[in-house]
DNA sequence: ATAATATGAGTGAGCGCTCACTCAGAAGGA
DNA sequence: TCCTTCTGAGTGAGCGCTCACTCATATTAT
């Protein structure tokens, strides 16, 4: 039976995770102090050392729970009604959660272009993952005979492209100048420019 | 007649920018000391403070460089003749310059997504000035009849995403599992992707 | 000689992290 | 039940260190 020390500890732990997260998405991990994260969670400096050994494993666990937040949320396959539909759906559901979980994600961007150790593991945790969901999807609706034959992983590297993009210009286009569409707008514009492309034809009414 | 002086000094002050940008660029700007640029730009560290006065203008300045060297090799209009050759050479060219600046580039976003004061300059900088040009060109080729009307800030973000995804999954993907293809594959396909779409149809042959 | 500039040891602030100590609560004997 | 002993997580002042930045002095150009 676990104690109640047990369980106190469990909780203590996720308070002082869950501090950190938040002042490192506010505002970096080299601007947070493990002073600040202290105060933050309500426990003493050295409570924090008790479960991270170093300020660095506490990036990492804080990394590692972006990444399961954001894909606790599983991406069901299309499903096979319209093509246009349901890539239009993908894109909608995939963007607003993006938006939701947006200052994490940039924290956890912003981490992985300036830290090279952590490059290795979230490149594979994060764009491998995506990538290769999509990468499965394409073939499968290639094989159906739905999409045409192509590079899927060129394919796929250019939807993951447009998808991030539209999260880091959400963030920083403080005054709206490029983001002036809904997300719904938005998804349908994209939805149509890959399905159909940019040359004017049949596809269009 | 300017004197050696004042040779020296504006030389002086370049040779400290190009240490600190190759530092900045290789270690980040966090994890490069004002010692250690002084060191690397054969000046004392004083020296650095009689330039610029705090290290934070050094990044600033640092950030501005970056920019001005990108753009410093003009982004030439599509040629009127194909679309689909245009629109390849158009990445071709983009990727390989970016790939060339590419250290610099991802200290540059890695900047903008972790310092907030940054953020506002920059994008505005790089970020509106890279889709303002597409928008343009986008709009005048509509005009012409070549592509379909369509929602050009949404089409533009789409491209310039697809772009720095490319550049950041090169600099992220030490084992190549991704960026399997040459450059000149990827922007075979991109065009593509981008004038005729997934869906499969007679544009294919 | 004078002004302009370069120098680098020095400064204090702030950092991550430590460790001697505290004390609530579990364990156990009577 | 009550008292004693043991345990280990929690605490926070403080350590050692690095940092950006300063300034008295040296060097150089005119």
């Amino acid at each position: 039976m676990p104690s109640v020390r047990r369980v106190d500890q469990a909780e203590r732990r996720r308070r002082i995770l869950e501090a950190a997260l938040d002042l490192f998405a506010r505002n970096g991990f080299h601007r947070t102090s493990t002073r600040q994260i202290a105060r933050a969670a309500g426990v003493a400096e050295g409570t924090i050392f008790n479960h991270f050994p170093t300020k660095k494993d506490l990036l990492v666990a804080a990394a590692a729970q972006v990444v399961d937040d954001y894909f606790r949320e599983e991406i069901e396959p299309l499903p096979r009604e319209s093509t246009l539909e349901a890539l239009r759906e993908t894109f909608r559901t995939r963007l607003e959660l993006g938006l939701r979980h947006a200052e994490r994600i940039r924290f956890l961007l912003a981490e992985l272009l300036s830290n090279q150790e952590m490059r290795q593991a979230y490149f594979e945790a994060v764009v491998l993952r995506l990538t290769d969901h999509l990468v499965r999807l394409l073939e499968q609706r290639i094989a159906q005979g739905f999409l045409r034959p192509c590079n899927v992983r060129v394919v796929a590297g250019a939807l993951v492209g447009a998808f991030l993009t539209f999260l880091l210009v959400a963030l920083l286009d403080e005054k709206r100048r490029l983001l002036t569409s809904s997300v719904s707008e938005i998804s349908d514009e994209l939805a149509r420019l890959f399905l159909y492309g940019l040359e004017p034809g049949p596809a269009e009414g």
